[in-house]
DNA sequence: GCAAACTGTACTAAATTGGTACTGTATTTG
DNA sequence: CAAATACAGTACCAATTTAGTACAGTTTGC
């Protein structure tokens, strides 16, 4: 359906958010709730975010996450390979190599790889802190809009 | 999976195939056998290319379809609007309105729509003539190193 | 009238995704 | 050291989406 899956959407929610108060550590149940997701979903994002390098960890009581570059490093590229496990290729064929049997004659093959590199591209050039503007003012409550009653991706839960 | 469909993958194969020879009539039947594709599925993706007005069709014992334009004038973006029915959009939240409570606050959406619009322009500026090589030698069966197994993206038949 | 070929709908099975539960481990705090 | 907190990892089930096919109908050409 030419979409990125919902938990990666879930990943560039939690990243901007982190993204608002940057080195500092945020816990999943924090962001669960400033976002309206349920904490074992955020909990699964946040962790490939990890595995990945995106975001560092911090066990214990006092513990969180907080991201490992700042914002402007972050793309949205960057979330999509943490939380899309299969290679980036808009089909099967271009994805990558051995799914085909006519790899090597195929010319329809070659085009499908030039506008992956165009769509990646595109998607490599916002970073995070495009998302949204940056909190200069540390006092307004900037993502608070995003508190009120969660996402609409969200409509099920919301009810 | 930040895919496009099979459906949709099968619509630029078939395309592509018809551009071989353009100006032509071919039966979905013909279709199916050059690709290695069951003739229903192409039945179906045909049948969505002719509701968006990409291919002509004419019924009859001679019947089939044809391009209702020069392969140079149809791009992936218009396969893809045709087969996929969902609004174009990455995610959910920026494909159209109402599907989130925040729209008019939320400022991730409008760094998405702007994602989406580069994104479209990239399936735009690909024509179909450009995924193969004109046939300039009417001769040679350019389309026919498909017509050996059958793409591999049917493995499964194929097993 | 018969056969070829498109039209349209409906259905079933498979694959993917989404969400959650549960158990384990590390860290802080007192 | 014990308790509480929070991440780690896995495994599972439900919902959604996609893929493929079947079937009954209609048009055209011979
Ligand atoms: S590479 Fe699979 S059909 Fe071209
Ligand atoms: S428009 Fe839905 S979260 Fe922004």
């Amino acid at each position: 359906m030419l979409r990125i899956s919902k938990l990666t959407d879930y990943g560039t929610l939690i990243v901007t958010q982190m993204a608002a108060t940057p080195a500092q550590v945020v816990s999943a149940t924090e962001l669960a709730d400033a976002l309206g997701l349920g904490l074992a979903t955020v909990s699964k994002v946040l962790k490939a975010l990890g595995r990945h390098g995106l975001v560092l960890s911090h066990r214990g009581t006092r513990g969180g996450y907080l991201l490992s570059r700042p914002p402007e490093q972050i793309s949205i590229a960057d979330i999509v390979d943490a939380l899309e496990e299969q290679p980036f290729g808009l089909t099967e064929c271009s994805a990558g190599s051995g799914t085909c049997s006519l790899e090597t004659g195929c010319r329809i093959r070659g085009s499908w790889i030039r506008i992956n590199a165009v769509v990646r591209e595109a998607l490599q050039g916002v970073s995070i802190a495009e998302m949204t503007p940056p909190p200069d003012l540390s006092n307004a409550p900037s993502p608070a809009s995003q508190r009120v009653s969660g996402p609409g991706r969200l409509a099920r839960n919301a009810g």
